[in-house]
DNA sequence: CGACAGAGCTGACATTTGTCACCGGGGTGC
DNA sequence: GCACCCCGGTGACAAATGTCAGCTCTGTCG
């Protein structure tokens, strides 16, 4: 939103760690849907002298283009958003736009959102939960070349593994997720009821469900979906 | 979106509509369980030199308390929050806080959620979509006794009706959220199996769904939940 | 090449479920 | 007093679902 007037000179002392010798701020693109937040994060970076917010998008379509546009340093992008989610616009990012780095901030931090976005590139993956002190020090190591994982994250990732399903498997789920009966999601996917149904079942048994409904509730909560 | 830092002294005819002989700022008490978010949130609000956050809670037992020892002018409250919710939180505030008017922000607003907030007595609801400006107007607003709820929710919530179900129906919705059997629903509520598939029957009658998984769907889709 | 795993399908079976009809008790309101 | 609605329950029946065994392709890997 705004900047300070701010002395344009060397970024004095203040409460920025300016690197030694590099006046210059890291310029960042934020990608937020909501508004309010939006303003509220950019609102909370302009406090930092060596931090400068030079875009901001409210879906991932215009993160992307903003980000061909504006070649910033650091793209901060939420994970849910209209269009293109967060791990989507990352990706497209790494190929397209080389001198930047992205990180993920998100309200809902699934293990199984941390791998998938691990392995997009991303350098940092962090929750809302985390202070304003620690978003700066990630903004800056994730400039500098440094990774950073939300340790509590990390540990429920690695502890809860892979998706145990076959991407056949994911897909019947998936679309079993709003509570469709079993011949529509059949239709869907061009598949014979009782293939459907015998995926299902294969699903269910892996995660420890009763029924399919319980097995997407679970498949949900570690981010498999 | 932002206010200069302008001369401290009486706001100065500029952004701050200070009112009519009434310098001092609006004490605001804000309730977000997020860490990021209540800090953004704190940063944004103090651009404003006719508000002021002197609280900040992380959780609704947290916020009420603090509701009590400070008695701010204003609470702004997230709707989901550990322990207490927001609705539940500004219905305890109206009891024992007098002085004090309580606002809803939230991220998901559902048309009955909205309800049950203004019969709690909040005298403002708003999505986190909506800009800076608007917060700080609808917190001004509030303050002065007036009311706000967005206009697109007010929609949504005028068009879509009270709950159909009945209490117990709601109840059984509710354990049937998870995707339990009926067999479990029913130990847990301490109801006959058959009184179950029927409450169940019926609520997936009144919302036109073809089961009750859909049903619990749809009812969440409303805020019925 | 042969073993193996996943995709896709079928059929049979028991269980779960949704649906309906109907019962009684306890409020509330006309 | 009576109608009405919600709560709680029972029984019966049909449809949907979960479970299991077994079948054919296809690709991959040693």
């Amino acid at each position: 939103m705004t900047r300070r007037p701010g002395p344009p000179g060397p970024a004095a002392g203040g409460g920025g760690r300016a690197e030694a010798g590099s006046p210059e701020p890291i310029r960042i693109l934020l990608a937020e849907d909501e508004h309010l937040i939006r303003g509220a994060l950019t609102a909370l970076l302009g406090l930092h002298d060596d931090l400068v917010v030079i875009g901001e998008a409210a879906t991932g379509t215009q993160a992307l283009s903003l980000a061909r546009a504006l070649r910033p340093d650091v793209a901060m992008l939420d994970l849910q958003m209209p269009e293109l989610d967060g791990i989507a616009v990352a990706e497209a990012i790494r190929a397209e736009v080389p001198g930047c780095q992205t990180m993920i901030v998100t309200s809902h931090g699934r293990p199984g959102h941390l791998k998938r976005a691990l392995s997009a590139g991303v350098r940092g993956f962090l929750p809302k939960t985390v202070s304003a002190e620690v978003l700066a020090d990630v903004v800056r190591s994730v400039h500098g070349g440094g990774r950073y994982v939300d340790p509590q994250l990390a540990a429920e990732a690695i502890s809860a593994g892979d998706s145990p399903f076959t991407p056949r498997e994911a897909d019947v789920l998936e679309l079993a997720a709003d509570g469709a009966p079993i011949e529509e999601i059949a239709q869907r996917i061009s598949l014979s009821p009782g293939t459907v149904r015998n995926y299902l079942s294969a699903a269910a048994g892996k995660v420890g469900a009763a029924n399919r409904h319980e097995a997407v509730a679970i498949a949900r909560r570690y981010g498999w979906l």
